[in-house]
DNA sequence: CCATCGAGTGATTGATCAGTCACTCACCAT
DNA sequence: ATGGTGAGTGACTGATCAATCACTCGATGG
């Protein structure tokens, strides 16, 4: 993340308050059906700042994505640091349930949903493989936990997503239960 | 109106047609970015008369969406078909062999990707949720499995949505190699 | 031979959007 | 004051796309 602070210059934290109008709005939208000037007006500046801050959408769309791994695996750190045991399986637990906690609002974890569709842009599906190695490597060497504690976190995390996307959780019907079932939310 | 039962008049099996166009081109690009001339050119029609087939961009969407889950149900079916042994573990076993063969080509896979990521629209999170509810629904009965081990299921089918998205098989990384382990292609 | 009907299209419309460019304005050092 | 610099914008362009509509064509049947 970058530093916010005193020494920034007033363009560098612009293009701070920038990625975070892009969360919001590429969050909601995705990436193909929200236009700039949706980031622009969310950000309180005009559309074509925008393209004097970052060189086109899809690096917007990018800076996006690399803060919310970035805020992913902060929530996982902090959920670790919750348990003093050195239980794989409890580490995991927790951060788990850190992660619960900071997709609340729904835009971080929406934000993935939709980096996941339009991965045939290089650069989107490059982000989104580099998110996900810092996030798996974080999981798997903070916890101590085995590779296929890991790769259910990550799987049960996807299920996460799919439970969210569609509200299961809200709808009456045995098989929503069945998904939804110790989704923390 | 005429629908025959074995005879399809010619706009029905234009529209059959336009169906499979829709699956692939939607696959492709998802809901946002694919144009209607793209599945329109691929059924060798003129964009016009998709219109004529398909009130609208939605409904074929939702249409490619329902013939999508309805082989993923078959498949599943197959898959169970090929165990006598009445083990749910088993059965789920072959279940997860089949689908996996079944979206060896990616079209199904991406279409429901995308598909969520679309879910914005009503109309595409209704028919998301009415194919997951039949599948969910299918895998609980036809396996006897208990609620969790069907949860784990789908979970692990959504994690081999990730890691084929991503081309997380043929990248180099050990948590690449965590995320993809045991999962079939 | 003529009338009808369904299949299928070309041309167009109206809207949206990414990206560009010339410009203004405020501030600051000389 | 003056000239330079960086922040910020309005107005525009070129392209794309969903949707519509008036039309053609060929088969069928009376």
């Amino acid at each position: 993340m970058t530093k916010r602070g005193a020494t920034l210059s007033t363009s560098d934290a612009r293009r701070d308050a920038v990625v975070d109008a892009a969360i919001a709005e590429f969050a909601r939208g995705g990436y193909h059906s929200t236009p700039i000037s949706a980031v622009a007006a969310r950000a309180d500046i005009s559309p074509a700042y925008v393209f004097k801050l970052f060189p086109g959408k899809v690096s917007l769309f990018v800076a996006a994505l690399d803060r919310c791994y970035e805020l992913v695996v902060h929530a996982l750190s902090n959920g670790a640091a919750r348990v003093e045991d050195a239980d794989p399986g409890k580490i995991l637990y927790e951060m788990g349930g850190a992660y619960a906690e900071l997709i609340a609002d729904r835009n971080l974890l929406m934000l993935q949903v939709h980096a996941q569709s339009a991965a045939d842009t290089p650069e989107i599906a490059d982000a989104v493989r580099r998110g996900l190695a810092k996030v798996t490597e974080f999981a798997r060497s903070r916890s101590g936990a085995a590779d296929d504690e890991v790769q259910r976190f990550i799987a049960y995390g996807q299920l996460c997503h799919l439970v969210a996307t569609l509200d299961l959780d809200e709808r009456a019907g045995a098989w929503a239960a069945v998904l939804s079932a110790g989704i923390r939310h």
